[in-house]
DNA sequence: CTAGTGCATCGTAAAAAACCGATGGTTGTT
DNA sequence: AACAACCATCGGTTTTTTACGATGCACTAG
């Protein structure tokens, strides 16, 4: 990936955060870490057809995304999701459809 | 990558949109397109430091994602945002912050 | 007909991502 | 102390992505 000049940084952050959503097993963990709040590493072994190590892998992109938070507490782990990003994510989002200047989403030519 | 099965069709759809919002140059081309409607390919090479080639690639992925549709109108090319999929992307984001149970934000454990 | 412009696609090299098994570190239990 | 459970990280292989130049196609202007 080629650095990229003229970007904003809120630019640059959206495009670390898409990543790492950008696949199913990460989606599912998030998507699951939306409905029950805190989960442990072995919940998502179980849930997806994947080995541990790669669970464990996608989890420490999430993380380093800012997507979730880890912390271990004894033996096993637990996850929960960063509200604030998610919050942002959410709003970036919603701005590619209605950008803030009070403009809808009615379509030019084309 | 993997085939989920357990995997909800607009998950797959989610993690698929999200790969093709994952680099700082779509972000950019997306953004763009939310301000200025409308775009030829030319505008975005100019706007990016890539090659023509690649910037056409670019274009191609957030085609394929659904994200952009794009007509050839005689000489140059015409993009703009596809209305459906932004919108679903942004309730879809917004649902993970927030989910449809009408559950509010409120850390649990953790 | 002959440039010339605007784009897409192909071929390819380099970089990154996805996945796994194996290993090792904590913590809790017997 | 010894064992098991839970996780993260380390090598390594395979696949995907990124980026570029070169080529080819469609249309326009001279």
């Amino acid at each position: 990936m080629k650095e990229i000049d003229g970007l904003t940084s809120e630019e640059e952050r959206a495009a670390a955060v898409f990543r790492a959503l950008g696949n199913p097993a990460r989606v599912r963990i998030v998507r699951e870490l939306s409905l029950r709040n805190a989960c442990a590493t072995s919940d998502f072994v179980s849930l997806l057809p994947l080995a541990q190590s790669t669970v464990s892998q996608h989890l420490k992109v999430l993380k380093e995304a800012g997507i979730i938070e880890g912390t271990i507490d004894g033996g096993d782990a637990c996850y929960c999701l960063n509200a604030e990003t998610v919050r942002w994510l959410s709003g970036f989002t919603g701005d590619i459809c209605c950008p803030p200047p009070a403009q809808d989403c009615s379509p030019g030519p084309c």
